[in-house]
DNA sequence: CCGTCCGGCAAAAACGTTTTAATATCGTTG
DNA sequence: CAACGATATTAAAACGTTTTTGCCGGACGG
């Protein structure tokens, strides 16, 4: 009747073999002869036996999960991340366990249990700050941790991320190219890592075009990062004075901040050129398509994922690596002149 | 040193009590005494013990996840979901495993397998298909199942579904109060189900309003639902005509769609009215805001957890229920004359 | 004062798998 | 022909919890 709690003992008595015979032709099929091999594999089949994760976890030592942390699942950004972790992973035979932060630390923390609970065999996490004292907890345990758009300052751990003192360069540089010296850069708040790298890098663009940040870049710094943040920026920006350019810290501020501006009757490209980040789907399908600076992201969550399996399965050849991609500047309308 | 290795007997011997004590404190606080619980606790924050979860499945018969699988992590409102899904699961110190189907049977199937394997307490999935057959092979091993976006047809089934039908006939009819009887209906594939039955809502409400649906709506089938694929409809729409009003079944298209117009030089809402689905966030943030059909996304991972959890914990009182939303209609710019 | 009940705890079995060491079977070689 | 190694399989011991059963002592009712 119950077919679910058919267990490797009645294959083994099925197929009139031992249970560690069984455990063999399931783990090391080379190591049992042809015949015994696939008349065990019928059994299987015939029984609809599914292996128990959790008892083999249990005697093996290590699951087949990873844990994947992600600071808000709503971005797409995060979701095209997760989806190259999710690809990656269930190809390798591995099941992930998603944990969304919210950019609460107290919820990164609690998930952090759980993922401490299941044994998870790594975990992906992109944090929020620098403090890695949490994530030796894990380490300790002997999971493995792979850093997600974040570089890792130690040399003895992995991380994938993307230049983002490049990509703020490329942004600003663009807009300058393009006739600006009046700038604006919109950001999320200025304790987030990639938003004060991406300042860094257009205030170095400025500075070698000969402008002064400090004259000709003005920062605007908003509580969050979402569309209704952008078009709320718009309308404390234009009382002060229309700028040339603006720069945003995300897509989801350029969307709002696009809206702002077409709403007090400031046409993009020709009044104000803007440019977002990230290049999520949304930027291409706006009205006005948005200029963005693009990053690999569902390719950050596949390579990710890579390193971690390698760090987990073969620990002692595993070469710890922090690789640090390239952004890429999309041109589109609202940067057009 | 390996803090990771600590075991309930170790915990059980600094505390001077037995393993099942220690047990007890973990899962029956109430059974121990006050002087007992409080020196366990002590010791297991002390050497920062973490209960092997593996072991406790195996033992207890079943875990603290559940499985989640979605058709397309990259579609906002699934996004949404798992948002809702997570947060319910997270509170009721469930942990989520994630599987992302892509729209691919082979992919589910595989997906499944590894819920079965991991013991899953419970499975929430968005089905695009009727077949229950491969979801009788879990609910056989005792795993709750809850049908997400997809009414269950049998009674010993939860679901949690928001009515498709409404709300097709909502948009259409709000179209047709705005003055339109030359509509065009932009959907994804026909074999979805919520394609069929937003279509089905929107001819009832043409039949409503007095205008034969053959005659009056013309449909333009996709095989995708995203942005690309509503740009390139208008680009197929345009030549034969331009329709008062268009409605589409979700709001990625929709989005392309406003951007196929715009660039054809067809006004929204002045020449044309459009109308989305889903109202994702990107909705509202469009530079022509989008009049959309809202449904209660993040409720509805919400509620679906919660039924799930229930079925799985008290399965005895639990009364199987298929929950049916109501639709809600939003009016933004682009239907505004 | 004796028998009974009950709260608090210990002892031990069980969950389903993996893995190690031991055993049986066979062909090969000195 | 004996000894040996290689190969295929088995038996049994783990892995860390939960849960059942039973023991002990003190409170309580008769």
């Amino acid at each position: 009747m119950t077919p679910g709690t058919v267990s490797i003992k009645e294959v083994a008595a099925r197929a009139g073999v031992s249970p560690g015979t069984v455990s063999n032709v399931l783990n090391r099929p080379h190591k049992v002869a042809e015949g015994t091999r696939s008349r065990v594999e019928q059994v299987i089949r015939d029984l609809g036996f599914v292996r128990h994760g959790s008892a083999s976890t249990l005697r093996a030592g290590h699951s087949r999960t990873v844990g994947l942390s992600v600071i808000d699942i709503g971005n797409p950004f995060f979701t095209d991340v997760a989806a190259g972790v999710e690809d990656y992973a269930s190809d390798a035979g591995y099941a992930v366990i998603l944990g969304n932060s919210s950019g609460d630390r107290v919820k990164e923390e609690r998930n952090l249990r759980v993922f401490a609970e299941q044994r998870v065999r790594g975990l992906l996490i992109t944090p929020f700050d620098d403090d890695p004292a949490r994530l030796d907890v894990l380490r300790d345990r002997g999971i493995g941790v792979v850093l997600v758009d974040h570089p890792a300052h130690r040399p003895d751990q992995c991380s994938v991320a993307v230049n983002d003192i490049t990509g703020g360069r490329m942004a600003a540089a663009h807009l300058v190219e393009r006739g600006a010296t009046d700038l604006v850069y919109v950001t999320g708040p200025l304790s987030i890592r990639q938003c004060i790298e991406r300042r860094v890098g257009a205030e170095q663009a400025l500075t070698a075009a000969g402008l002064d940040p400090a004259a000709h870049l003005r920062v605007v710094e908003m509580p969050a990062m979402n569309a209704r943040a952008g078009q709320w920026a718009a309308e404390l920006l234009l009382p002060e004075g229309v700028p040339d350019a603006v720069f945003c810290a995300n897509d989801l501020l350029a969307l709002g901040m696009l809206r702002g501006l077409m709403h007090a009757g400031v046409r993009v490209p020709e009044d104000v050129t803007l440019i977002g980040y990230d290049d999520i789907d949304f930027a291409a399908a706006s009205t006005v398509s948005l200029s963005s600076i693009r990053q690999p992201t569902y390719k950050l969550g596949r390579i990710a994922t890579e390193l971690l399996l390698d760090e987990c399965e073969n620990p002692e050849s595993h070469a710890h690596q922090q690789i640090m991609f390239q952004p890429e500047l999309v041109v589109r309308e609202s940067t057009r002149r």
